[in-house]
RNA sequence: GCCCCCAUCGUCUAGUGGCCCAGGACAUAGCCCUCUCAAGGCUAAAACCGGGGUUCGAGUCCCCGUGGGGGCACCA
């Protein structure tokens, strides 16, 4: 396997618009892999160049998000590094001298069309059935001509020029060549009127003044692919390794998520935002590995990755360049595997919060004995408190509707109840091992299944018809529980006729 | 409409010309285990988009078609 052998310095460079999503958060994780794999730095810079969608909150959100995952950046805005500022907004001198630079070799032009010109052309070109580009207006003024509508206060943006013969050849890690004519290549604005670089500029340039060697992205930025690496050409830079992930399809494999799918998987239960997986019961263990697997893979046979495995296993020649539908029951899946895999005492910190939101206060030694119980019957962290909050009650209400059916009445059940007490009562302590066989031969004696005695028992203890197993319950309540409970059991089936 | 990318079970994927009458995983169904629910074990059903080439031989290479996705902003 050919790893990379330089240090890799990879960026996760996103725009503070809203909250960090699964796409973003894999873009970010497979970052962090490479460049923990060779040793390099794995680099967040806020691209914030458009103060119109900016969102105050995003920044910390992202940082929320990494940090749950476990994959701190190594230089950022708030780690600092030698490359820095990392935030965009306060790189804008940087951008202009360069775009000034292309200027003066004649790779880009000052262009004063406004914004209504710009779109009556668009429609005109849209009306032809002609893909809307700029149509070269501005190309051609002479530098006086410019000096004098700047001097008049004329707003002006700085345009790239797209070469208009030719092809253009670039090199995308996953796909090979990509060859485009360059007449289909369009004059991408670099400085907006208000001063400030868009996107095709300002990530070119920072990411080679940081020094990036990898550059991972999504594939939605493969259309403008030619024209960023015509941008470092013109510049005289040397090309970056390029590497564009497919997208994230919807659940059904038809389009990418949309603000409706979000609320649609919301309402299921399922996660978009990172922020959110915590809440719904996901582990950072089983995202990472869920996310991971999502366009990319090991091998025909291993599917269960640590962050460590991952660091160690990851190579970008095994990225899959096809679209991949999110497949949310396989996140629960995961997240049962790295639950299980988790130490019970680990298992038991991770539920406690739990417990305590739901308004209990566990001490560690039940909470211990309770993760003991649980833990490899549990998917997401949401359903810890439905298995087992019934033993922290005082008294738990059963049903008699799920003890009392046609093979098994009320006088039998209360008969039974009574022999049940009457077998704890008679055993120093109530164990599995003491007191299984006891209940199987009383079962026998009254002519029950054997199930029929653990169903009474379960819903004498627990009030619930599914709970851990009956044994891992009575150490957990204690004796006196267990017996006054099994009492009060009886009592009530007694009272029925 | 134009440009670009992609194409193996429902879904995620293995497969880099013979090891593939295509392997794994999720989900689904059945069975086993079993005090419930899980977990675990076993089994089943389930795919190389179509057509042309190249080759002794193609899921694997090439072309065309079709389908899916992405993009066409002074957003990223």
């Amino acid at each position: 396997m050919s790893k990379t052998i330089v240090p890799a310095r990879v960026r996760f460079a996103p725009s503070p618009t809203g909250y960090l999503h699964i796409g973003g958060a894999r873009t970010a994780l497979y970052d962090y892999l490479l460049a923990h794999q060779t040793g390099g730095a794995f680099v967040l810079r806020i691209e914030d160049t458009d103060q119109k969608r900016y969102q105050e909150s995003s920044e910390a959100d992202f940082k929320g998000a990494l940090e749950w995952m476990g994959i701190q950046p190594d230089e950022g805005p708030e780690q600092g590094g030698n490359y820095g500022p990392y935030i965009q907004s306060q790189r804008t001198e940087i951008y202009r001298d360069h775009a000034e630079k292309l200027v003066e070799s004649g790779n880009a032009f000052y262009c004063f069309c406004s914004a209504e010109k710009l779109a009556a052309i668009r429609d005109e070109q849209t009306k032809r059935n002609e893909t809307p580009h700029y149509d070269g207006t501005c190309r051609a003024l002479t530098p006086e001509e410019i000096a004098e509508r700047i001097e008049k206060g004329e707003p002006y943006v700085i345009r790239f020029r797209a070469p208009d013969e030719g092809k253009t050849t670039v090199t995308d890690l996953l796909r090979g060549d990509i060859t485009v004519d360059n007449s289909t290549l369009d004059d991408m604005v670099l400085i907006k009127s208000d001063g400030l670089a868009v996107y095709h500029l300002a990530a070119m340039v920072d990411d080679h003044l940081m020094e990036i060697t990898h550059v991972v992205r999504g594939s939605e930025w493969l259309p403008t692919f030619p024209i960023h690496a015509l941008i470092y050409r013109a510049l005289g830079w040397h090309e970056p390794f390029w590497v564009h992930l497919s997208v994230l399809l919807k659940p059904d494999g038809k389009g990418k998520m949309s603000k409706r799918d979000t609320e649609l998987a919301r309402e299921q239960g399922y996660p978009i935002f990172m922020k959110d997986m915590n809440d719904m019961g996901y582990i950072p263990e089983a995202v990472n590995n869920w996310i991971a697997l999502m366009g990319w893979s090991y091998d025909d046979k291993t599917e269960f990755f640590t962050l460590d495995d991952l660091v160690d296993k990851f190579s970008l020649e095994k990225l899959n360049p096809s679209p991949a539908a999110i497949n949310f029951s396989k996140l629960d899946h995961f997240n049962g595997l790295h639950i299980r895999n988790l130490d019970q005492a680990d298992f038991a910190n991770r539920i406690r919060p739990w417990f305590e939101k739901a308004g209990y206060a566990p001490e560690d030694e039940i909470l211990h004995q309770i993760a003991g119980a649980i833990q490899n019957r549990t998917k997401k962290l949401t359903e810890v408190v439905d298995m087992a909050g019934f033993l922290f009650h005082e008294n738990v209400e059963i049903s008699v509707d799920r003890i009392v059916n046609d093979k098994l009445n009320a006088a039998q059940a209360a008969e039974a109840a009574g022999k049940i007490l009457e077998i704890f009562q008679g055993l120093p302590e109530i164990s599995q091992e003491n007191a299984e066989t006891p209940l199987r031969n009383l079962a026998a004696e009254m002519e029950l299944k054997a199930g029929q005695i653990f169903g009474l028992l379960r819903e004498a203890l627990a009030g619930q018809k599914v709970s851990p197993p009956i044994f891992d319950i009575i150490p957990i309540i204690g004796r006196e529980v267990v017996l006054s409970r099994i009492k009060d059991a009886g009592d009530i089936l007694g009272k029925i006729n």
